[in-house]
RNA sequence: GGGCGGGUAGCUCAGUUGGGAGAGUGCCGGCCUUACAAGCCGGAGGUCACAGGUUCGAUCCCUGUUCCGCCCA
């Protein structure tokens, strides 16, 4: 490989190339016989129909460093890919297909539709992988699963199996939400609610002895569905009415009036018309008082014939017409704006129809006792912390699991009803005979299951389960899963219980909970808001390195990511800056063949810089320990940049190029290429193809970076002496940058520098960096000495240590000087106030630790010597200056 | 209606045992200094939303107000 590197770092010649590399050695695989100590994650299978959006992009960045690190760091490190089969929007896209066709599914029928299926998920289907492959993502694809496997549906039918027979799984008539577009039952979940506005009708009931009971609604057209008026017990307006009968309008139906103390006093007029088949809350109350339950609305939102002179017309079309009439006969008491929380499907976006119907269910609360208990214990911990608390409050409150769903694409429930006798069987397998009369006779279930009920098996349906698989053994439970908080309830809070359940242990031991990915100002990005920031494209544009560098800088805890556009170029930037970096270590140290490899060093700017990275290896690695990416790549991005570019590198040229201290040549050659090759692997992690690119292109062992070992911290490196040292040297040189900023000096002007030593153990110091700030501070002539005399005319740097006088006299004028420290003085004198104000309060002298005390003595101690030689500097300058 | 999170530099955001207000970007000034102008050097910029309280001391802890966002009903 050639060692001269282009001037600019171009991504789109390095990414796809390493991909293919780390494919082909099968870099990612992980060895279930490997004595290692496994880590493991599963990915949040993606939908068969997705393609990558930020959310997406975030979340597999995240998870890519983790198992990243993790494997550089000897783990066994498993990344378990896959899709999730996505029923309702996966049959919604086939279904839209056909319809270009003139064609619905069932002029196919079910079994050719779902060969249909199948074919579109071989021919589009999983466009999302190659893009998780483009982002990076390193996952063991040799394991990649996908919710409608073989391996997977057999654990499904086992699951439901089990629940079945454990009395776990019901079916039963419930009024349940019905998407009327998609034909099916949905979960609880999965319903969006939104305010809309809308109208609340004030109704007047007739009774049969006279007289009228007024009840209002937002529904009316559910009102031909009525079979009872209610009224709270308590309510002195009404209570007399309990036992009577009403007439329902336009139906002429009678109903009665009931009481229960569900009835909210406050709410309309407090007497509530109650429709038990269309209608969650009045179905418990048609159950608990015997109510009879019409259904009025059919499966398609159209009126059906319960509904007399309506049938045939859709459901809001009937609230009109109902209105219409109502008010023409005089039933119609008022009619009041009102906005209400209105269901809508999650896939489709209609409204939902709740309606009674005959579903399956999950009987959840046994499961989620455990679920509770076993985040409680510690047994999984949530991160951050703050999700404990909806996670609890939702697994308190939950309800039953309505997992029917009445399409065709998704796992067929494994139950039959015999045509003979009735009963129902549940079997793995497909059932031959009535288990309770033996006949034959027998009608499989048509309705499908839920696709979160498949998913909520992945971290153990993945590794092979029902079977006893090595992989089981090896990689469960999982290490950590990585979630955005939106599908905290859908995914997490059921992969717990049935985790629980049928492994007996958590399914992961960690729950990293990250962001949402917003635009910069704060909406949620949405194709119709127009507001998306595609990752591919960002990609495209700054390299997949910048991106994803960008992503978790963005990633600290508890926030939504504002993500802008300029951030990411800031990265392309550093990634540029790295490989500048590399470059000019690469060609000022052509002959060097070294693996590098350092135990210490001697040379004053090497263990300085070897101080920095031992430090920046122990904040990083704490950092991603505690999922804190975006300290992480803070910490990075400091001491390579800032550190190891703005300083080590500069302070060293003159070695490397050989005009000074030529016995350091060897060492510092040595030390910059272990640095640079330490650095490239911690960045790994979150750059993974330009780090590959230069470390392929230095020295080294191994056949990639991505099996090279993680940096460790290493005690021999620790060096307080030469950071304290390094202090020093740095606040000399900006010193005198100032001076020279301030003043407009020309960056070409050699100037003339003495420094005056207040604090003898920076004589040495400075004495033995003279060059060094000699160099970076472009000056002519550098004198350190213990009292050194103040040339006429002279700027200053004063610091507690020393002062710095540099002669300006004919350079620049004295009094933009004077300006200068008077300025300085302003702000330290600010300072200094807040100080002696609080030395001067006997309470703080008293009551703050001494400790505290003494740091702020001797604060202004310090300060106050700055501005007794700030004042003197003035002094003399005045003198000249006049 | 119930709950949660947030309001810090022009912008996007960090800031944990309560004691120094920070980064990136943008802005201003100066530089083609033999790795990088996607760069280098320097600088300005803040009532830490508002009002109380606890404390010697509050961006941080407590209460209230207000605005924004989210979840649940």
């Amino acid at each position: 490989m050639k060692k001269v590197l282009d001037k600019v770092y171009d991504p789109k010649s390095v990414e796809g190339k390493w991909y293919d590399f780390w494919m082909d050695h099968a870099l990612f695989k992980a060895d279930e016989n490997s004595d290692a100590p496994p880590y493991t994650i599963v990915i949040p299978p993606p939908n068969v129909t997705g393609s990558l959006h930020m959310g997406h992009a975030l979340n597999n960045t995240l998870q890519d460093i983790l198992i990243r690190t993790r494997r550089m760091q000897g783990f066994n490190a498993l990344w378990v890919p896959g899709m999730d089969h996505a029923g309702i929007a996966t049959q919604n896209v086939v279904e839209r297909q056909l319809a270009a066709e003139g064609k619905s599914r069932h002029d196919l029928g079910r079994e050719k539709f779902i060969e249909r299926v199948w074919q579109w998920r071989e021919e589009s289907g999983g466009a999302i992988i190659h893009q998780l492959k483009r982002l990076g993502a390193s996952c063991d694809w040799s394991r990649e699963r996908f919710t409608m496997d073989e391996g997977l549906s057999r654990a499904v039918k086992e699951v439901f199996y089990r629940l079945y027979h454990e009395g776990l799984i019901y079916r039963g008539d419930y009024v349940i939400n019905w998407c009327p577009r998609c034909h099916t039952a949905l979960s609880d979940l999965e319903v969006e609610h939104e305010p809309l506005p809308g109208h609340l009708y004030h109704i007047r009931y007739p009774l049969k002895d006279g007289g009228e009971v007024v009840v209002a609604t937002t529904r009316p057209e559910t009102m031909l569905g009525d079979t009872a008026i209610a009224v709270n017990p308590s309510d002195e307006r009404y209570k007399h009415l309990i036992g009577k009968t009403a007439i329902l309008p336009i139906m002429n139906r009678e109903i009665p009036i009931i009481g229960d103390r569900y009835v909210d006093l406050e709410f309309g007029t407090g007497a509530l018309k109650v429709t038990p088949a269309h209608d969650p809350n009045d179905f418990l109350l048609g159950q608990n008082h015997g109510l009879e339950m019409i259904k009025v609305i059919d499966d398609n939102g159209v009126m059906n014939e319960e509904a007399g002179a309506y049938w045939g017309l859709d459901r809001f079309e009937c609230r009109e017409r109902i209105v219409k009439d109502l008010e023409s006969q005089g039933y119609l008491l008022k009619v009041e704006p009102y906005e209400h929380q209105v269901g809508h499907c999650y896939r489709c976006k209609t409204v939902i129809e709740p309606s009674l119907s005959k579903q399956w269910f999950v009987k959840v609360k046994p499961l989620a006792e455990k679920a509770i208990e076993a985040v409680r214990e510690g047994k999984t911990r949530i991160i951050p912390p703050v999700w404990e608390k909806t996670y609890f409050d939702w697994m308190e409150n939950i309800r039953d699991w309505c997992i029917s769903r009445q399409i065709w694409w998704g796992h067929r429930i494994p139950a039959w009803t015999c045509e003979t006798c009735g009963h129902v069987t549940v079997e793995r397998d497909t059932v031959t005979a009535c288990e309770a009369c033996g006949s034959t006779n027998l009608r499989q279930e048509t309705d499908v299951l839920d696709t979160w009920f498949s998913s909520a098996l992945w971290p153990f349906s993945t590794l092979g389960w029902p079977d006893q698989t090595k992989d089981l053994e090896v990689f469960y439970p999982t290490s950590v899963l990585v979630t955005g908080f939106d599908i905290l309830f859908f995914w997490v809070a059921r992969m717990m219980m049935m985790g629980l359940h049928f492994m007996g242990d958590v399914p992961f031991k960690d729950v990293y909970i990250h962001a949402l990915v917003r635009d910069a100002h704060g909406q949620k990005m949405s194709k119709s808001k127009g507001n998306v920031i595609d990752p591919l494209l960002m990609m495209d544009k700054y390299g997949t390195d910048a991106f994803r560098f960008t992503l978790a800088a963005f990633a600290a805890q508890g926030r939504d990511i504002l993500l802008s556009e300029d951030r990411i170029e800031g990265y392309r930037n550093f990634a540029n800056k790295i490989w500048n970096a590399a470059r000019f270590i690469l060609q000022s140290c052509p002959d060097f063949d070294q693996v590098p490899e350092m135990d210490r060093a001697a040379h004053r700017y090497n263990r300085w810089i070897l101080h920095e990275l031992n430090e920046t290896v122990h904040r990083v690695t704490r950092a991603i320990d505690l999922y804190l990416f975006n300290e992480a790549a803070g910490e990075i991005y400091q001491f390579f940049w800032h550190r190891f570019c703005d300083w080590y590198l500069e302070l060293i040229k003159p070695i490397l190029y050989g005009r000074r201290e030529e016995e350091a040549l060897k060492e510092t050659q040595s030390t910059l290429f272990y640095v640079l090759d330490q650095s490239l692997r911690l960045l790994h992690p979150f750059m993974p193809y330009i780090t590959e690119e230069i470390w392929q292109r230095i020295p080294h062992e191994g056949i990639s970076i991505v099996k090279a070992d993680f940096p460790r911290v290493r005690e021999a490196f620790r060096d307080e002496q030469a950071a304290g040292e390094m202090a020093l040297v740095i606040q000399a040189i900006t010193g005198i940058r100032n001076i020279r900023g301030e003043m407009e000096i020309a960056p070409s002007a050699r100037l003339q520098a003495v420094v005056n030593i207040h604090d003898e153990t920076a004589l040495p110091v400075l004495t033995a960096h003279g060059e060094a700030v000699k160099d970076l501070a472009r000056l002519e002539s550098l004198t350190v000495e213990k009292e050194a005399a103040r040339p006429q005319g002279s700027a200053t740097a004063i610091f507690p240590e020393f002062d710095i006088y540099v002669p300006i006299l004919g350079i620049v004028d004295i009094s933009a000087e004077m300006a200068r420290i008077d300025k300085r003085l302003a702000k330290l004198e600010k300072e200094l106030g807040q100080i002696e104000k609080k030395l001067a309060n006997r309470h703080f002298l008293e009551k703050a630790p001494s400790d505290v005390v003494e740091k702020e003595k001797e604060k202004r101690d310090a300060l106050l010597s700055l501005k007794g030689r700030l004042e003197h500097n003035r002094e003399v300058l005045q003198e000249i200056g006049g």
